[in-house]
DNA sequence: TAGATTGTTAATCGATTAACAATC
DNA sequence: TAGATTGTTAATCGATTAACAATC
């Protein structure tokens, strides 16, 4: 396949949760027009990127919605279950764990890992919180690919190191500091204060 | 000032981070290749990005970090601390209001709103948990200005617009659901499912 | 059919990079 | 001084938009 710009990739994720919710709305259709203003993004940039991929939809009456969820699905590969781990059982990876908002979306939390004895062995969201030491043993095993961080900033590196060593692919940072990793290993952060920073420049 | 593209500001946020991580290892100074292999972007958009607003480093040199974090924390006016809203005590509220991060980042949270009455009263992270009816006044009479959703996206559109509505004008949206807000009401997402969608595109 | 809306092309716009004089 | 690195300009690259023929 064509090498299609990152840029595009990273919009359809958004355009598939706005579909989504349109569907949960039992809407049958939309245009690029109405899916634009939705998500915020003009009409003509939904139809160029859409069509970096196919045809999906009809002249004079749009997308059929439940068919641009298939394909977008299908073109993120969320039309499967993605195993993923928890790396740190603080609050935010509690939160994670016991997160609803997976299901649907392709993601399921296979395992949850802390390093802190006290906390080795208790249950968490369902999980049986394992040994730190064994992680990248059963990362392998399991043939996980993806993980989410959520240990201290001091810790995030180190642990990162060994996600990729144990063979993950795909790392989901909450650690508010940047990670160094190598080709061919993807991360994203979801750092709250990034957020907020790159709105308080606009304030006041 | 001259109008700054957005791409531009919102990349300051991670320079300013990693600058703090140098600082933290006790480094003084940094180059625009340094900080640039670090965030992973070029040297040359590092000193493209920083002219914008002045002329910061030296040549020969480099950056003097200290000098550079302050310049930052003016421009991105985290050089004062921004009270923050949260609104929903689930999981990932909880998480946020007992979150440690916000530290020497520009901002704290100031209240925290639910509208469950088993909830409202009890407390989380040394906040009393208020009632989300009393939250646009509240809002009004302390002049805040930056919330942080953490409802059910089916509450999710109605809480933003109450927020509008009490004058707030940035909102970091952990539903994951597109929000619609008048202009000049700044918005950021924070959907874990987004990030990962934005990795598995690339995965196997 | 008439109206609506797609997919695509070409034009525009904007962002990134390369290169280098200036200078610490 | 020699080496390093900035800030900036011009060139390149890439992304977005406008427009419209095709067609449902």
């Amino acid at each position: 396949m064509k090498n299609i710009p990152n840029i595009i990739v990273s919009r359809l994720p958004v355009y598939l949760r706005a579909l989504n919710h349109m569907q949960s709305q039992s809407q049958q259709t939309t245009s690029s027009q109405e899916l634009g203003e939705f998500v915020g993004v003009s009409a003509a940039q939904i139809r160029k990127d859409l069509s970096q991929f196919g045809e999906f939809g009809k002249q004079g009456t749009g997308y059929n919605i439940a068919f641009l969820i298939k394909k977008l699905r299908e073109i993120l590969k969320v039309d499967r279950v993605w195993d993923v781990i928890v790396v740190g059982t603080g609050d935010m990876g509690h939160a994670i764990a016991r997160y609803q908002g997976f299901t649907n979306r392709g993601f399921r939390v296979a395992m949850v890992f802390d390093n802190n004895p006290t906390l080795i062995g208790k249950e968490v969201g369902g999980f049986v919180i394992q040994d730190a030491k064994t992680m990248v043993n059963a990362i392998r095993e399991a043939g996980i690919e993806i993980a989410m961080l959520t240990v201290p900033d001091t810790a995030a590196q180190e642990v990162a190191n060994q996600l990729i060593e144990a063979g993950v692919k795909a790392i989901l940072n909450y650690a508010p500091i940047s990670l160094s990793v190598p080709p061919g290993v993807m991360l994203q952060y979801l750092d709250p204060s990034i957020g907020l920073q790159r709105m308080t420049y606009y304030l006041e």
